[in-house]
DNA sequence: TCAGGTCAGTGTGACCTGA
DNA sequence: TCAGGTCACACTGACCTGA
């Protein structure tokens, strides 16, 4: 009737496992929440009901080696429970002595070794004898029969918990042996957890960019999810069913009141998506709305929908009636070489490829870039941004890596990537110079600075002087960089 | 700076102990509430930064040991307690209403004005005019001026606790209004917690980086210090200070013999070196050798010796009598198209600039590196060489930018960093070819493959079929990117 | 600068519910 | 009986306030 796992009044078999509630629930939680925990002693100790609490590692360790199981058919047997006890014992893996940690302890390594180097029995004539058996250095002496220095191959045994027969390998008197003055407790050795906490923090990297994919997915779902699935359909029906859609008859006025309608709402539909992306509601006011302002949200407008462009017609369905912004009115209310910048602008977007997510990861890439404006008003402003820029750098980056199979496809992409981020600079003039400067009482609208006409050209060219001098120009292209060196095997 | 109790970060002196927040507030609920802590281990527990939570009686021992004292003065008095409760619920911070949370329940934000776009009643007329004035978005909507729909500002007034006028307008009858079944609880509101817990994930991170910093500074000391130091003013004294070094008389034998015990040496320092990283000790044999066998070596005995190579002349002293191993005994011992190899390769490293510690951080990731052999044998210790593969590239990526001042700087560093990678694949190939099949009994060195002979260039151009085809030719250059996208602002 | 206080956040386990 | 869920509770420590 007590719980196996800490010894206190079992509640029943939980998991497979005779345990107590506080077992059962802690259990449950590690899996539901993949908590990775750490132990601080030596993987060793032994849960009780007083100490269960101070080393999570252990008790769920103890729990998965009790045979706690969430799919639990209530599989575990017995029988096993007694074998495994010290069985692979003294079998390969050497050495616990509890100061044995390289990191913490590295002065105890000796240096003695040094001065005295030992000749080794290689004789380098047999190498040019035989390709495969021969040592891998010829010319220095051979390191794979080189003496391994005292204290170089310490602290293996512990490493591999889920080895069953190495974690039954600490058998109690071995334990005793090595107990330090106080008797009865087990000992306090600081182990190296290098691996394991490197692992934790990975891993709750890795969570918190799930958590955002997520998020990013249902916003995308709520805010543009009638939208997107409305142009779809619309294309489809078109593009592969060869469907003429039914087009209402009507007027460049009405075409033109209800693209302004459908911008007005467009910019409160990016409003929300951007208040949606995990991050944004710490933002402060002024950082919050530079978000969704200016240049961003041209950006977002053409990304958004450039989904439903092909090179020659548009997709684009708005309005309460469903009027079909198409090619036609669009040569209407804007200038040409505008739209030959928008078509050519999304269809290079187009060949990136990005998937749906990865488009709209993108987007929260572009909307949290933090600007020289945040970066003057508010440093701490500007501080935050660049964090929530960061991660959302990396979830994209990590959304790529995921779904590219090969090096090269997502070296490509990469590269892609990059020139999308050279165009966007062409979008920001293209704001700044144009868009700014649009009047927008008549079709085809045209922007005016005084009464100088600005053409597209014109903005495109226009050089900035206020242009951020840690701009493209020269930014670095490679900021991270895994150093990916592949080389082949020396062997084989 | 460090608690003394429990040695994280300290904030001050509490109690009369140098102290962190967490010990400060633990003493005092301990002497507060008269808590009585029992020890399960023996009542010599250390607390550390980790474990403080595990011993609570030792954690309150050290406190008492180290001195803690409550100076009687400000003993609070227990009849404030029932007042304060509640006090500042209405006071400033605003809203307790639980679904308030925009992130975590973000459906709650009603669709309906969506589809019912509001004309605004800005006048496109106007932007033309001025141009500091104008809205942001002349052919769009203005952003800045657009009504807000109703939920994009819920997360703006709980964002700004310190707005009173916002925070009243959520009164307690609202609040009393939306809680739970339970009554007369505060409701227990989940904050959005994103950005503190990715800055605490980075901080991790960093600091886990910082000590693999600080455990290769000391690797380097340790085990090369010596060495470094010896050449470091060897190439001093001549260079700078012109003086010409005493150079015992030796023979060609003496040479290749004390060559042959630097070379032992130089093993065994690097096998040192490589068990002082920080992640070493915890992979398994096999990998721990891989680390540095073969090819790896040769490209640590390169970097390592190239530091003291000038173009024309060398400056390692070898041996216990201090030979100078100078470009004469070289040429003597070598071909002159390795020599012509390894001295340029030395030099186009140099270009690169990276400081001592970036050095050998960039050997750390050179070492670490996952390679097919591995990658076939053992997939386990794969995944660990790729993860502390991983972790020396993050700290080599985070001390160069930390270094680097401008992006200009770490872009030209990154690229030569690029070749730097592609030039290992020759080194690899003069490992596979050359050095393995190298003729060391007599001088100079030649490398025979059965009768025929295999230059330098040989080796170097040989293009293996076993390769990794993963490998250079093909691989992302570009794996990580902040996409660092740096544009104007749009005002200012 | 520090004592004292606050409270969001987290982990825990007793208890509930339905199969 | 047990899986899965809920939630009151305790503890922690970052942060605030006032001396
Ligand atoms: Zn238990
Ligand atoms: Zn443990
Ligand atoms: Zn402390
Ligand atoms: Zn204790």
């Amino acid at each position: 009737m007590k719980c196996e796992i800490c010894g206190r009044a079992a509640t029943g078999v939980h998991y497979g496992v005779l345990a107590c509630e506080g077992c059962k629930a802690f259990y449950r939680r590690g899996v539901e929440k993949k908590i990775t925990y750490l132990c601080y002693f030596g993987n060793n100790c032994t849960p009780d009901a007083n100490t269960r609490a101070c080393c999570k590692a252990c008790r769920f360790q103890r729990c998965l080696r009790l045979g706690m199981k969430i799919h639990g058919a209530k599989l575990k047997d017995p029988v096993l429970d007694g074998k495994k006890k010290g069985k692979r014992k003294l079998q390969g893996k050497n050495a616990e002595s509890p100061e044995s940690c390289p990191t913490m302890e590295i002065s105890r390594i000796t240096c003695s070794t040094q001065t005295d180097p030992n000749p080794l029995s290689t004789n380098p004539g047999i190498s040019s004898a035989d390709d495969f058996i021969d040592p891998d250095d010829a010319l220095f002496p051979d390191l794979a029969l080189a003496e391994v220095p005292s204290g170089y191959e310490l602290d293996l045994a512990d490493m591999d918990v889920e080895d069953d027969e190495a974690a039954a390998s600490v058998p109690s008197d071995r334990l005793a042996m090595v107990r330090s003055k106080r008797e009865g407790q087990p000992p306090r050795r600081k182990m190296v957890t290098f691996m394991n906490h490197y692992m934790a923090v990975l891993e709750d990297n890795r969570r918190q960019m799930a958590a955002t994919v997520q998020a990013v997915a249902s916003a995308i779902e709520e805010v543009f999810g009638d939208q997107i699935r409305c142009w779809k359909s619309c294309m489809e029906r078109e593009l592969i069913f060869g469907e003429m859609l039914y087009q209402p008859q009507t007027t460049l006025e009405i075409m033109m009141e209800t693209l302004y309608c459908h911008n007005a709402d467009s910019v409160k539909r990016t409003q929300r998506f951007a208040s949606m992306m995990p991050g944004t509601c710490e933002l402060d006011v002024s950082a919050k709305k530079n978000v969704t302002a200016g240049w961003k949200w041209l950006a977002f407008w053409l990304i958004h929908h450039g989904g439903f462009l092909t090179a020659e017609e548009s997709y684009i369905v708005i309005g309460a009636d469903n009027l079909r912004y198409c090619r036609y009115w669009q040569q209407m209310i804007s200038e040409w070489p505008l739209l030959v910048f928008i078509y050519k602008f999304c269809g290079e977007f187009k060949e990136i490829g990005l998937t749906q997510i990865e488009t709209y990861l993108l987007l929260a890439v572009v909307m949290f870039e933090p600007g020289v404006d945040v970066r003057k008003q508010s440093p701490e402003g500007n501080s935050k941004l660049e964090l929530i820029h960061r991660h959302y750098t990396d979830v994209l980056f990590d959304a790529l890596k995921r779904r590219c199979t090969d090096n090269a496809q997502l070296t490509d992409t990469c590269r892609k990537l990059e020139r999308f981020f050279s165009a966007l600079k062409l979008v920001h003039r293209l704001h700044r110079h144009y868009f700014r400067a649009l009047d927008m009482t008549k079709a085809p609208f045209r922007a005016m600075k005084g009464q100088r006409q600005v053409t597209v050209l014109d903005a495109l060219r226009w050089k900035d002087d206020n242009e951020d001098p840690n701009g493209f120009d020269n930014r670095a292209p490679l900021a991270y960089k895994p150093f990916a060196i592949r080389i082949g095997s020396s062997e084989s």
